[in-house]
DNA sequence: TTGTAGGCGTTATCAC
DNA sequence: GTGATAACGCCTACAA
């Protein structure tokens, strides 16, 4: 800021000898509606141009109550699954002259609702957040405030707020079902944030799918706690610490399912000759790890795309606050590849 | 927006019966200096909080000429690189309370301008980017604008303004003398986008390298356009169809790498027992890939601090276009693993 | 067809 | 110690 030569709506009608209004309706293209002779109105765009205008949109914002900003807050960037969900929003939002605010919350509440407040402080209409946990107290607030919010790939089933995501719970489920049909009883399963909501539907589905083909389900089998690599390591190697020995585990992310691959190397076993893997979240450097990994993918372009598309209606429509929002569950798709073991056929 | 019961200074003012000076005072902490009574700030305050006041940044931008916000432009927000030199970039930025604009260009030049003008119009203290080509005009119209910009990444060598990367020259020259030591003659090179400087500069690593080495230069060996893994596979496939067999590919990027790995899979040959790679930019799983990969890595959390760090002095300075702009190079570490084979031992 | 004036929420400059 | 009032740059009734 503080350029002396910026252009602005009184600059420009000084130099033109006509008055702001004039000014500023040819330039939002008013100019038939307020029946502005053409010849003015090519002098403004041809001034406006050569001046270098550009209405200054914190002005803009202050008037309109509107200033095509949205906010977004994800727990990690670096994760290429929200990299590239933010990646199609942006995209969205960009083709519709918004711009966005971004937050990596590291999965930190405190975090979150540093940024949440800066983001309401700056007036975006609108936010699309995937919160890290169960603390929701600033996300209520916020919907209380008519701040459209929509939440992504984290759901809260207790606030009526809309959703998209996958579903983890069926997708996970299918996954450990194919384990199961090749002959996989005992499989460990490595999640990440315990409290976040993918994170309890994968593990719901995990257990659905034990229950179905009644094999117990053994909470000595569910390690871990968070989503990272590391995690995924210290995980593994406590399941093979363990007296049952595991033939086959799921991991609850892909940067889990790395640190899984480590342990497991340490550990000379052989992947999937000795222990089968399968990870949620497909990426794109899955099929080239040095065993081919199956994988749950998600559809994260979509879940990007639609997450806009649900906040811009919220944003269009006045009082959305009454109506019951929708919760969107996009269904996910298990890619096969070459570390799962059938136990069947040895 | 649009939130009736959104709180200001003149509804806090209103209600406790003062003015908006005071209570502005009061709330940006200049008490003090106004000598506001110890009982008048204390009420102010709990009423700000009573009624959860936050100051409209859009208002404070307009008068302060000052927004805390900055822009960042990076060609691609789904490579890790970037993620990463943004999520550092996103955290030193909230700890000063200032928020981030972000747009992923797509390394279309198109879409870095019209992200660049939003930004204008949106009055940000300053730009962070990573630059799509040769094209600047609309960065030194910004320069001149007086707005603070710092690249990074991608420099230009004829635009004086700071930047922060790596040593690709020396980074690649490094790599190459590797291979050469370990007896590699016919070293293959996929490249990036060709007219980006970092494309440049490690095409002239390798060049360097050669030449010092006496093997002479063949430009029939350097392919491929940009820093995709389709890029990696189609140029991989056309070194392989050559009739001059290489020995060792090094491939740009590790997304290029990728590409390289299917594509020298599918052949039916073998890393590195038929072929050896390098690939440039270390990403977190290098290591867990087929096979192995030798890398050299880049220092990305420091990259993005840096950077930060440049804007903000750059920010404070005022007139800061007098002085030339520092050009930040930071080492790079060649990390080996299994993908290369020496040819001598063999 | 164009202009005037008020206001958006904040800070800064005077004044009392 | 506190209060008016004028900006900041824009939009939009309401006039003319």
């Amino acid at each position: 800021m503080r350029k002396p030569t910026d252009s602005t709506l009184v600059s420009i009608s000084k130099h033109l000898n006509l008055s702001v209004s004039t000014v500023s309706r040819a330039l939002s293209g008013q100019s038939k509606k307020y029946r502005i002779s053409d010849k003015t109105t090519k002098l403004i765009l041809e001034t406006a141009r050569k001046f270098n205008y550009r209405p200054n949109q914190l002005a803009r914002g202050l008037i309109l109550k509107r200033t095509n900003t949205v906010g977004i807050i994800i727990p990690d960037i670096t994760n290429p699954f929200f990299a590239n969900i933010v990646r199609w929003i942006e995209r969205a939002a960009r083709d519709n002259g918004v711009s966005i605010l971004i937050s990596d919350s590291n999965d930190q509440t405190s975090v979150e609702q540093t940024s949440l407040k800066e983001f309401i402080g700056r007036k975006i209409d609108g936010l699309i957040i995937s919160p890290v946990g169960q603390e929701q107290s600033h996300l209520r607030e916020a919907k209380e405030k008519q701040i459209p919010i929509v939440l992504i790939d984290r759901n809260f089933s207790n606030l009526d707020l809309p959703y998209v995501g996958s579903e983890n719970f069926q997708g996970t489920k299918s996954a450990i079902e194919y384990l199961i049909k090749n002959g996989h009883q005992k499989i460990g399963f490595i999640q990440g944030l315990p409290e976040s909501s993918v994170n309890m539907d994968r593990v719901n589905g995990y257990r659905d799918a034990l229950e179905e083909h009644h094999i117990p389900f053994d909470p000595e089998l569910v390690v871990g706690n968070d989503f990272g690599v590391e995690n995924g390591y210290t995980g593994t190697k406590l399941l093979l610490s363990k007296e049952e020995k595991v033939t086959a585990i799921f991991a609850a992310s892909n940067l889990i399912a790395l640190g899984t691959i480590k342990a497991i190397n340490e550990s000379g076993l052989h992947i999937p000759r000795d222990i089968s893997l399968i990870a949620y979240d497909e990426q794109f450097f899955c099929e080239y790890l040095s065993i081919p990994l199956t994988t749950v993918s998600q559809q994260s372009k979509e879940i990007g795309y639609i997450a806009y598309q649900l906040l811009t209606d919220l944003i269009k429509s006045e009082d959305s606050n009454n109506k019951p929002f929708k919760k969107i569950e996009l269904p996910t798709k298990l890619i096969l590849r070459n570390s799962v073991k059938d136990l069947n056929s040895s």
